[in-house]
DNA sequence: GCTGAGCGG
């Protein structure tokens, strides 16, 4: 499975809508948007599980693709940090 | 209800 990161996004975005659009070149397997923790304001960027075939395929679609005004942009997602169980900053 | 860092709990 290749995670893809999706940046450049609308505020409107939601994952139903990115969802859809990489289901267009392939199987979605997961898509989730990050959003502030704290704020709750949407970044503005997200990320797509697919597999590595559809994935590429997915990217070079996407990639500089104009959504809601403003070109999107795709790229392979690094590795995700670790999840701490309970060490969230506190300050 | 705005904005724009591009990497998540």
């Amino acid at each position: 499975m290749t995670t893809i990161y999706v940046g450049n996004l609308p505020f409107s975005a939601t994952e139903a809508e990115v969802r859809k659009l990489f289901e267009q070149y392939g199987s979605v397997q997961s898509v989730k948007l990050v959003n502030d923790r704290e704020t709750g304001r949407p970044r503005g960027f997200g990320f797509v599980d697919m597999p590595p075939s559809d994935a590429q395929k997915a990217i070079e679609h996407t990639n500089g693709m104009d959504m809601g005004g403003r070109p999107l942009r795709v790229n392979e997602a690094r590795e995700r940090e670790s999840r701490p169980p309970r060490q969230a900053p506190r300050w």
